[in-house]
RNA sequence: GCCGCGUUGGUCAAGAGGUUAAGACGCCUCCCUUUCACGGAGGAAUCACGGGUUCGAGUCCCGUACGUGGUACCA
């Protein structure tokens, strides 16, 4: 049987397919749904659709991927209905009508025929130094084309003649209108100096406005998380509750603080001008086809990115800083979400991923190295050879891409040697060394670590050179530079052949 | 301009009237390692400002400054 009872926490991420999914969008989602896993709820992803001019091709899909990719599976969306659809906001316009109809008929709204170039000249005659965008409220409604101004016979022709309008909320005088936020608590506003939003537009189409209020009711949402871009618009939302399906009925609000690039708001302009990236994963405008980075790609993991952007806005109140989404999703309290946006720091998100990496297995780890070489066109032998390279290098690398520079030189010899490390302090007696060190090895009845490392320090010792200056050249003539694991696991690792093979050519190219 | 929200080191932050003001990232020094990392030990660095309230304020109140969001038939 079920076992879950369903508890009636109901959340929603609700984006607009409009471009890529940038960091507070993600991380927006993140909250939502750790709140309902959390709560055992559901998570509803709804897509709101409703200007149709912002249309891009591609975009409700890359969400998609993205939220896969990050690891969250909703409950509830286009692709997977529940039953409070549509979930697509475009597909639900017939049902947003007769509530912005239902609005006028209270005297809670009106309709406006005004046109763009009414609504032009309105503002830039009222413009003033102190007051440089007017807005359409009480003050100036009665100066435009609007059923509260023109009369009842005039309003009836316009309807019946088909003209373009708008139904506007009529934003009552002299009120305060509040509400209990769950992250910034009381917060409150005057009705005046807000204005008559556009709630149904010409189109027929819902503003954001009247679609979120409707659709959470209609979806049965108990818990609203959005950006604190909104907190501004949440007068209008508070009353349309009020004024359609009561205010006990209204979801918890949260408005989640912002995220901050190094120069303030975050853009994506700011993720090219500073090398870090801004989406969850590469997207390409189909227009403009501008394109911008994402983490997946830029090497992140998926653990990691979930993390960062977890911790940035909220904390356990405990030391730890490494949470995977099971521990978030038991940790998580929306009491602990923070009130002020938080600069996102590059170097803080590389150190997430680089804890990320040692932290996952070598198994976890594979597929992505060995799609990395893939990419590169490089042969990494056999599944079990590769495995134990990338545990060996794993802890050098703070991205994956870091693989391929950590460990490429396994799998093929270095390109380029830093011949300079060596040939300052290189003579005779160290060419010889390694002349004779050659034959040695040649010789050896077992290839392994310890044999390798005895033949080599028993020469040196011969030699009488110390050990370790001659490390740092067999390590170049191994790897090419000054990076890797120690070197006598590298010898043995790519095998005799192939180390006898590097010594001599090294020492051909630092002769010369 | 107006309105909303915010303000603890460079960054993320703990802190809910009495603390030597945690911790992490980054930076610096040292140890480990004759590589690079990892790991370990240290260090520099903070309560935006001004007034209150209080025996006592990073914590409460009021101003100011600064930041940020909104001010669209965009979300």
């Amino acid at each position: 049987m079920n076992e879950n009872k369903e508890s009636n926490i109901r959340v929603r991420f609700a984006p607009s397919p409009t471009g890529g999914l940038h960091l507070g969008g993600v991380r927006t989602v993140l909250y939502n749904y750790l709140f309902a896993k959390k709560h055992n709820g559901t998570f509803i992803l709804r897509i709101e659709d409703t200007d149709q001019s912002r249309f891009v091709a591609g975009a409700e899909d890359y969400i998609y991927n993205c939220l896969k990719w990050c690891g969250i599976e909703p409950d509830e969306s286009p692709e997977k209905p529940g039953s409070y659809g549509p979930y697509r906001q475009s597909e639900r316009k017939a049902m947003y009508r007769k509530y912005a109809e239902q609005l006028i008929e209270n005297g809670q709204a009106y309709y406006a025929f005004d046109t763009t170039e009414d609504l032009e000249k309105m503002r830039s005659e009222n413009k003033t130094e102190d007051n440089p965008s007017p807005q359409y409220d009480a003050r100036i409604r009665m100066k435009m084309q609007n059923s509260l101004a023109l009369t009842n016979e005039v309003v009836q022709q316009y309807l019946q003649e088909g003209k373009p309008y708008v139904i506007r909320i009529k934003m009552p005088e002299n009120e305060i209108i509040s509400f209990n936020d769950m992250i910034h608590h009381e917060v409150s506003f005057e009705s005046n100096l807000v204005d008559d939003k556009v709630l149904l537009k010409a189109d027929g189409m819902p503003t954001y406005h009247l679609a979120v209020v409707v659709d959470d009711y209609l979806m049965k949402i108990s818990h609203a998380f959005r950006g604190e871009e909104w907190l501004s618009s949440a007068p209008v939302h508070i009353l349309l509750w009020k004024y359609l399906f009561g205010l006990e009925n209204m979801p918890q609000w949260a408005h989640l603080p912002l995220i901050l690039g190094p120069n303030g708001k975050l853009s994506k302009r700011d993720g090219a001008k500073y090398g870090f990236p801004v989406y969850a994963m590469n997207w390409t405008d189909p227009r403009s086809e501008e394109f911008t980075e994402g983490f997946k790609e830029k090497g992140f993991l998926p653990e990691a990115f979930i993390n960062l952007l977890a911790m940035l806005g909220w904390n356990g109140g405990t030391e730890q800083e490494l949470f995977s989404m099971e521990e978030l999703i038991a940790e998580f309290s929306i009491e602990r979400v923070h009130k002020s946006g938080a600069k996102f720091d590059y170097e803080k998100a590389k150190w997430f991923n680089h804890e990320w990496i040692k932290k996952s297995t070598t198994e976890a780890l594979y597929p992505l190295v060995k799609n990395l070489f893939e990419t590169k066109n490089v042969n990494t032998q056999t599944e079990n050879y590769f495995k134990t390279v990338i545990g060996l290098v794993k802890e050098r690398c703070t991205l994956i891409s870091d693989f391929y520079e950590q460990s490429v030189y396994f799998f093929e010899a270095p390109q380029t040697l830093d011949v300079e490390a060596v040939r300052p302090k290189w003579n005779e007696n160290k060419q010889s060394f390694f002349e004779i060190l050659c034959n040695q090895l040649a010789e050896l009845k077992s290839w392994d670590v310890i044999e390798i490392e005895n033949c080599f320090k028993n020469l040196a010792t011969e030699k009488s050179i110390k050990p370790g200056e001659l490390q740092l050249p067999m390590r170049i003539m191994l790897v090419g530079g000054k990076f890797g694991p120690a070197v006598f696991e590298i010898a043995h690792l790519i095998g005799k052949e192939e180390t006898l093979n590097r010594i001599q050519s090294a020492l051909t190219k630092i002769n010369n």
